[in-house]
DNA sequence: ATCCTCCCCTAC
DNA sequence: TAAGGTAGGGGAGGAT
């Protein structure tokens, strides 16, 4: 029998954790969980080929082409894709890996990207010993392999994808054909200014700066190939001292994204929303975890009956007790789960260095000594600068408001290093050295200070990705109930899970965590509650490898002693403002009046402040998320001296921004520059080593008369507005692209939604063609700004009640109709969420329909265009009044969900509610009308009929908004097909 | 009132 | 040296 131990002592034993109990068996579940995600040439999807039967690889770092790409080709050949490496991979694909990596690996197979190139090329599988990548032989220099593969990336992108000549030049821009030559003269200038401007400018820098320069001018396609080959030797160009990289060397962005942490962070946050997305799309609703987890359930009984329970939980004491206490009781309410990786970064470095077990360690950039003081930065004059700038925007918060405040500290992060020690930031610490109260994001200067013993590891940025997706697919393996927050922690609704497997929250947790643990090496912590705030703040409780189930029953008790800062939301500054009321955790905030904590803090924060304040959270996971801006920006490194490098820069910040909005499949409405500026006064040289000091930020925005994705639209946009702002090049030290107002295009044509799909994508080609070129009269823009030119007589009704009610008629025209519903949605049971999520499609559909025509103000050309393109063919619009139904214009770009999701959603609609809603006999409307004009008869017939059955107990609301829903569909029937469809009636 | 733009803040 | 990105919520204040 197992002996219950004390918790402090077994978390000592930190190898195991409680996991070793688990033995063999979870081994034998993973290898199962993972054919379940094993990227596969499905048998629905038609190959082109199968060359790659049997093939099973990994794609491990930077490849030529990028995993992405061989994903692509390796599913289209009947092969196989893994996202991260497992015994069934066959081998590993990779252009260039460190030493440390290729020991991990557990195949010799590691074989160049060129090998499945060459093979679909020659149309046969090719020997891969001919493409082995033999990276045993030297002790190799990430740092260096690494940049010489970026500018590799670099050279491709440029020959790729860059426009062709940029024919009015007269408007500035460097066009391709002259940017090598151009940017030679360009670096000596710079060079010759900059030895102006800084002393500490060599010889060397220029030279190489130069011949960097030359590398990746676009030349031909044989250069790009020669490049690929990993043999090449990247030192000697490389070997001069780079004392200055600023964003005027044109590989200077890709090594930036390269390196920075905060980047990969957001990309994979991305990503993984996107994956959860997908996953749900592609969903066959099997959930292989359920079955594993009630296997163990129904083995783990006897233990449970000994009386053991507690050491399936790692946990506190008291609400241990208290879990117990209220296991038998099955929670009629919602179980959220929250799950976050314990020191995410550190533990995924961790997994291989053993030796460090025990000692705090940091992932950080710096190595450990002390940094070079550089001349001209004063890092005590910095500091004093943003301490006084805090003041002033104190002073200007307070002024008009009475009361007088607790004086609180405001500390600056400088505050703690001194002149030389390195400002590089930790990105994570694990628990060691956290006990020494270090934390992520701090400086390295101020956290070797606080914990003289601390070790640093460097960034694996491939090793978090592979973790995350692991992560990703076990929980996947339970329930697509996801909304993922970051590449390391995610919101689950277990309410399903649980019933399913009939096992209480924190046996789910045990064995999940054991399965996590197993598979990545890691450990992750895992909060329950009945909403995401109690849930996470449980996880806070449960860190590091633990878990706690925050009851209701224990709710208020648990609140009173959260620190305000502890709540999601509030951050420095709020928690310094409400530190100057003399407030400082929940128990103090639950006595304020929601009044006067909404007079203080603004209408929605102080609301939330409220709720959150007593545990409430009604906030609905957003399990389909859909992005609404994609940006590209950079602060660092910005050093111009020229407008002339500026402009070059932001050309390439403008191709990065529509890469990524090709690859999220938007085209965007409006153009925002974000800039930073040095402020008045700021030093010109930065405490920290090429970063932006203190500034002043400034943003300004275009909109556009029509979704563009054109990098070419999106950079003259951008310039110009540059150029307004009159901004002296040098003292630029940010600068990025947004693009809002997202027009979202149809889905991946996955095999799954069929005809829709199908149909949508012809629609969409043809959308693009006609795409409206605004701004091609060169530089000279008119009336840019203050965009809103809508006319009250194209926004005919904007009420509530006629938006609710007339449905067909104007489902689409209101601007302000749309939008107050949308912001009726947060509000709103989490049933009808995935109805609201349809109804966010509709609306960036429409509104971009409805901008569209009141956009003519702007240039009557490109009005013409977009009014006339898409609907050429169509019955003529004459005018917007005149036609009850712009919709009609085929919805291009609209991802519908599967006739099952609908069929369940209908149904959880109406048995969730006594009497329907209109907001959502609208949604499901619009839903229904778009089937229509999609031609989808046969589910909307399902539908219909399904809808009918259900309602048939119903009382005379619901059968009234049937009738709506019928009457408004018939509408759009006679208009597309000129006939009504047979539905069922009620008498 | 309700919008839009330009911020600021928060989170990872 | 150092790699201070990015998406989204929300408020202030002006325009309508
Ligand atoms: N200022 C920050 C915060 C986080 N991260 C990165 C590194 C973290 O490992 C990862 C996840 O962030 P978490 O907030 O989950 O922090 P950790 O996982 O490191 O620690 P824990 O979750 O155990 O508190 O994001 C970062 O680079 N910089
Ligand atoms: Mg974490
Ligand atoms: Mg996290």
């Amino acid at each position: 029998m197992i002996k219950k131990k004390s918790k402090r002592e077994r978390r000592g034993e930190d190898e195991d954790n409680g996991f070793a109990m688990w033995g063999g068996y979870m081994a034998a579940k993973i290898s199962k969980l993972e054919e379940q995600f094993t990227v596969q040439a499905g048998k629905e999807t038609e190959h082109e080929s199968n060359i790659f039967q049997g093939i099973a690889i990994y794609v491990n770092g930077y490849t030529v082409p990028g995993a992405d790409e061989l994903k692509r080709i390796m599913i289209l050949h009947g092969g196989v894709f893994h996202h991260y490496e497992t015994r069934k991979t066959t081998h590993i694909i990779a252009s260039n890996l460190p030493d440390t990596k290729v020991k991990q690996l557990k195949t010799l197979n590691v074989v160049k990207p060129a090998w499945i190139v060459d093979s679909v090329t020659a149309g046969t599988l090719l020997d891969f010993r001919k493409y082995l990548l033999y990276s045993n032989h030297t002790k190799s220099q990430p740092r260096l392999n690494f940049q010489q593969e970026i500018s590799s990336k670099k050279t491709i992108k440029e020959d790729s994808e860059l426009l062709p000549c940029d024919q009015d030049s007269e408007s500035n821009s460097l066009d391709n054909e002259t940017k090598c030559k151009e940017v030679d003269t360009n670096t000596c200038l710079r060079s010759e200014n900059e030895q102006q401007h800084t002393n500490h400018c060599r010889n060397g820098v220029v030279e190489t700066g130069l011949r960097e320069l030359v590398k990746s001018c676009p030349d031909s396609p044989s250069l790009v190939k020669s490049k690929q080959s990993p043999g090449s030797s990247p030192s000697k160009a490389r070997t001069a001292n780079p004392s200055r990289r600023t964003a005027v060397e044109p590989q200077f962005l890709s090594e930036f994204y390269g390196n920075s942490r905060l980047h990969h962070l957001s990309t994979m946050g991305a990503m993984f929303k996107e994956y959860v997305a997908k996953l749900r799309e592609d969903s066959q609703g099997d959930f292989p975890g359920i079955k594993r987890l009630m296997e163990w359930k129904k083995n783990s009984g006897i233990r449970q009956d000994l009386g053991a329970d507690e050491d399936l939980i790692d946990d506190f004491d008291d609400e241990t007790f208290m879990n117990e206490r209220n296991k038998k009781v099955p929670c009629p309410t919602k179980t959220i789960m929250h799950i976050d990786m314990d020191c995410f970064f550190v533990s995924v470095g961790l997994r291989n260095r053993p030796d460090l077990h025990g000692c705090p360690v940091a992932v950080t950039h710096a190595k450990g000594n002390a940094s070079r003081v550089r001349e001209g930065t004063n890092r005590q004059y910095e500091r004093e600068f943003y301490r006084q700038r805090f003041q002033t925007r104190l002073k200007q918060r307070q002024s008009g408001r009475s009361g007088e405040n607790e004086e609180v500290e405001r500390k600056s992060r400088l505050d703690d290093v001194d002149e030389n020690e390195s400002l590089s930031e930790i990105a994570s610490c694990n628990y060691e050295a956290r006990k020494a109260g270090v934390k992520n994001g701090m400086f390295f200067g101020t956290a070797i200070k606080l914990c003289p013993g601390l070790k640093t590891i460097p960034y694996d940025f491939e090793g978090y990705k592979e973790v995350s997706y692991k992560l990703y697919d076990i929980l996947a393996s339970y329930t697509l109930e996801i909304e993922a927050v970051s590449c390391d922690e995610m919101y689950v609704n277990c309410s399903e899970i649980l019933k399913k497997a009939n096992v209480t929250s924190l046996e789910f947790a045990s064995f999940l965590r054991a399965e996590l643990k197993e598979a990545t090496g890691c450990t992750a912590s895992a909060g329950f509650g009945s909403n995401p705030l109690q849930a996470r703040l449980a996880t806070k409780k449960a860190k590091p490898n633990g878990q706690f189930h925050l009851l209701p029953t224990d709710v208020e008790m648990f609140m009173h002693n959260i620190k305000v800062e502890d709540l999601p939301g509030v951050g420095h500054s709020l928690a310094y403002r409400l530190h100057a009321e003399g407030i400082t955790d929940c128990r103090d905030l639950q006595r304020l009046s929601l009044a006067s904590l909404q007079r203080k803090f603004g209408n929605k924060t102080g609301e939330t402040l409220h709720q959150h304040a007593r545990g409430e959270d009604q906030r609905a996971l957003d399990v389909c998320h859909q992005r609404k801006s994609v940006s590209a920006e950079v602060n660092y490194g910005i050093r111009f001296t020229t407008q002339r490098e500026a402009e070059a820069f932001v050309q390439q910040l403008a191709q990065e921004v529509v890469s990524r909005m090709k690859q999220a499949r938007v085209r965007g409405r409006q153009v925002t520059l974000k800039l930073m500026i040095r402020a008045k006064d700021a030093p010109v040289e930065t405490a920290k080593f090429m970063g932006h000091g203190a500034c002043d930020n400034i943003s300004r925005s275009v909109s556009l008369g029509t979704p563009t994705d054109d990098p070419d639209i999106i950079y003259r946009e951008a310039v110009a507005l540059e150029r307004q702002l009159k901004i002296s090049p040098s003292d630029l030290r940010g600068v990025g692209i947004q693009m809002n107002r997202l027009v979202h295009s149809a889905t991946s044509g996955s095999a799954k939604s069929t005809v829709l799909t199908k149909f949508l994508g012809l629609k969409k080609t043809k959308g693009e063609n006609s795409e409206a070129r605004i701004e091609s009269d060169g530089g000279k823009r008119v009336g840019t700004e203050s965009n809103n030119v809508k006319s009250p007589s194209k926004c005919i009704e904007s009420k509530k009640i006629s938006q609710c009610t007339e449905v067909s008629n104007v489902p689409v025209r209101r601007e302000t109709g749309l939008i107050g519903e949308v912001k009726m949605e947060k509000k709103r049971s989490a049933v009808n969420d995935k109805m609201c999520q349809e109804r966010k499609l509709v609306e960036q559909e429409t509104e971009s329909k409805i901008k569209s025509f009141s956009k003519a103000g702007r240039t009557a050309a490109s009005c013409d265009h977009v009014v006339g393109s898409p609907v050429a063919g169509k019955p003529k619009l004459t005018s917007e009044e005149s036609n009850p139904i712009p919709i009609l214009t085929p919805p291009v770009e609209v991802p519908m969900m599967t006739l099952s999701q609908a069929r369940k959603l209908v149904r959880a609609w109406v048995t969730s509610e006594v009497n329907p809603q209109t907001c959502d006999v609208v949604m499901f409307t619009n839903y229904i009308q778009r089937l229509v004009l999609a031609r989808h008869l046969e589910d909307v017939d399902i539908l219909f009929s399904l809808l009918h059955r259900l309602l048939i107990n119903k009382g005379r609301p619901w059968k009234a908004a049937y009738g709506t829903i019928v009457k408004n569909t018939q509408t759009i029937m006679q208009t597309v097909y000129g006939a009504n469809l047979k539905v069922p009636e009620f008498d």
